[in-house]
DNA sequence: TTAGGGGTATTT
DNA sequence: AAATACCCCTAA
């Protein structure tokens, strides 16, 4: 079955708004080729697996990580995060926190609550701090982190963050937070076609009147929806794939078409190719031609790439640079490259690119930035989908019955892209404490230099950020 | 996992 | 420019 990944996003689409059993979405979602350039079907998907985790009403870890996808997709397209977002962040870390306390009666699951606060404060978010102003970030979510952590010690502080945790609705928050998120995604391309046929009596009208001042003879219904536009637009792009425009595409169906004028010219035939015609104009004016975009992107790409090196050859920067991926994938597309970027995901076992990648690092030569702009691009979003799914296999019991189908061959990423992409995770230097030194240094002393899992792991609250590869060498510095 | 070599950014 | 700090890679 070879669905053209327009067709597969429209239904989508379509099917990620339906009240679906989460199963049958899985089965779904893994026969239908997905479409990888596509930001807001990812959101979609990501909204929809955070319903169905709040379907029970209550809040899991996943859901952090499922905001952290979108605001990180958001964050991409320059969409700014909104308070809502924030809002539902914070509430959704606060629950799976303190819903340890809450669990049994005063403090029986204290342990888990200190895991929990490890997990969730000290290690999810005290990165996203690291990583630079990631749209989480806000006051109350700091003052929760602040509290959240002295009541790990502090009674008061204990009591405290129960009574302000009832104050919180995380599921509400989480909601209002998911049709705000709906709203900016807008209506689905099947909708907007189907609210224009429904409404615009022009349209209406071109395809109704031509039907029954036509010849046709099968019965209305079916008629009408084989003239429905959607289905058009399906001719129109079934043998176009990649950068072809769309109107272009239709174009060139339409002519093709009227070069077998005479193969096949009936009355049907005519009418069919009139209402296209007309049809594409009206497409045309629904959907964005997404060329124009891309080549303006592509533009942006670039200079972003040059301002940035700009920027630090000037000054220490440390600004958010914005992150290609939602952008060049149409620019990697439109070079009808995107196979690759697809299937180029098994690579490494590296952090996140939720919360990685974010960093910029200076480097020699403007075109040796873009190109890894656009290595780290490719890899990002690959592992996008993949952890999406992954997730989303994982997290329903439809394992046994899901239907599989050959997957793709996976083309292997050189080894030059891989170093690439190793080279631009690099995580951003963080300077270390005098707590985390002195940390240090009791640390050798009890377990001895070069046990450094061992002492990391004894102290990981306060080597939180820290690797035993980092143990060794700020070790090799300090005794040097 | 660790030791050691190496790279890059920051500080002196 | 040299020293330092931090991070990454890889052989063993």
């Amino acid at each position: 079955m070879d669905i053209d990944t327009d067709i597969s996003r429209w239904i989508l689409e379509f099917i990620l708004r339906q009240p679906l059993d989460d199963s049958i979405l899985n089965d779904l979602i893994n026969i239908l080729p997905l479409p990888n350039n596509n930001s807001n079907l990812k959101k979609a998907l990501l909204l929809r697996k955070i319903e169905s985790e709040i379907s029970n009403g209550s809040v899991t870890e996943k859901i952090l990580e499922f905001l952290e996808l979108i605001e990180e997709l958001d964050h991409q397209e320059g969409i700014e995060t909104s308070e809502v977002t924030k809002a539902a962040y914070c509430a959704v870390a606060v629950e799976c926190t303190v819903k340890y306390l809450n669990s049994k009666e005063a403090g029986s699951d204290k342990g888990k609550y200190f895991e929990a606060v490890r997990r969730i404060w000290k290690r999810r978010i005290n990165l996203m701090e690291k990583m630079e102003n990631v749209g989480f970030v806000c006051e109350e979510l700091w003052n929760w982190r602040d509290e959240i952590e002295a009541a790990l010690w502090d009674d008061r502080c204990f009591d405290n963050v129960i009574r302000r945790s009832k104050g919180v609705f995380v599921v509400e928050a989480v909601k209002v937070f998911i049709s705000e998120a709906k709203e900016r995604i807008g209506s689905p391309f099947l909708d907007v076609v189907a609210e224009s046929y429904r409404t615009d009596d022009t349209v209406k009208a071109l395809f109704g009147g031509a039907n029954k001042e036509g010849t046709c003879r099968n019965n209305d219904r079916e008629v009408r929806k084989g003239n429905a536009l959607p289905r058009q637009k399906h001719v129109a792009f079934k043998h176009t794939r990649g950068a072809v425009r769309i109107s272009d595409s239709i174009e060139s169906e339409l002519e093709a078409s009227g070069v077998q004028d005479d193969l096949l010219s009936s009355p049907v035939i005519q009418l069919a190719e009139e209402a296209l015609k007309l049809s594409s104009l009206g497409l045309r004016a629904m959907v964005k031609d997404p060329l124009p975009d891309a080549i303006r992107l592509a533009e942006t790409l670039s200079s972003t790439a040059r301002d940035n090196m700009d920027h630090q050859l000037a000054e220490n920067n440390s600004d958010r640079v914005p992150h290609p991926v939602g952008d060049s994938r149409r620019t990697v597309q439109a070079s009808g490259d995107n196979r690759e970027a697809q299937h180029n995901c098994h690579h490494t076992a590296a952090s996140k690119p939720n919360l990685v990648n974010r960093n910029s690092a200076a480097h020699t030569s403007e075109a040796y930035a873009l190109k890894k702009l656009l290595a780290s691009t490719r890899a990002a979003h690959t592992f996008e989908w993949d952890d999406l799914l992954d997730e989303f296999n994982e997290g329903s019991a439809s394992g046994v019955n899901r239907v599989t189908l050959p997957s793709p061959k996976r083309t292997k990423l050189s080894p030059l892209k891989t170093y690439e992409f190793k080279k631009i995770t690099r995580r951003k230097p963080t300077k270390w404490s005098t707590l985390e030194e002195d940390t240090l240094r009791t640390g050798v002393q009890k377990y001895g230099s070069g046990n450094w899992t061992t002492i990391l792991g004894a102290y990981r609250d306060i080597f939180a950020v820290r690797t035993a590869g980092d143990l060794k060498d700020k070790w090799r510095n300090m005794i040097s």
